[in-house]
DNA sequence: AGACATTTGTACGTATGTATT
DNA sequence: AAATACATACGTACAAATGTC
């Protein structure tokens, strides 16, 4: 079945006290844990993310940072975000 | 001489290789450093330097971000930025 | 070398929400 | 309640790095 790139995947809400770029990361991060990333795969670009789950980019851009912080990706000009080892 | 607001401070250029928001962080620690800027005092803020350095809000908190980054201020919600001791 | 496509980085500007005083 | 200040979220354009052809 090809219907997960249509799915919307949110929606996260601006209601919640949860800003959305922390849903966002929040959701990558559980992708990552539940293995759907593996370490060493690139995550969506930032648009496509922006895209798919229907934010801003800036907002999407700030949901990969907050992953960076985390330590759980690592981002590279050009090529984009991949997940770390461990 | 009260010449020091009006005076434009930059002029800060996109054409160096310096991204212009890390040349607004090198100049506010230069005046950290320079005891300009004392520890516990507050930074002026995101909008006030913005207008000063002639640069957009989003260039201002991204060098504010960079001096937190660097550990020389640290950001309270409501508040502003004050210069960390040491 | 050069052109091209893809992807992240920087910079701009605006509106609204939340915390502090 | 009001003023001030940071935080979030939106949208756009161009620059720079990477990879491929």
């Amino acid at each position: 079945m090809d219907d997960e790139q249509d799915t919307p995947e949110g929606p996260f809400r601006a209601s919640s006290p949860v800003p959305v770029y922390a849903q966002l990361a929040d959701e990558l991060q559980r992708q990552i844990e539940a293995g759907e990333l593996s370490a060493g795969a690139r995550l969506p670009g930032e648009r496509d993310l922006a895209r798919t789950y229907r934010v801003a980019l800036g907002t999407a851009r700030r949901a990969i940072q907050e992953l960076r912080d985390r330590g759980l990706i690592v981002t590279t000009h050009g090529k984009g975000s991949f997940v770390q080892d461990r």
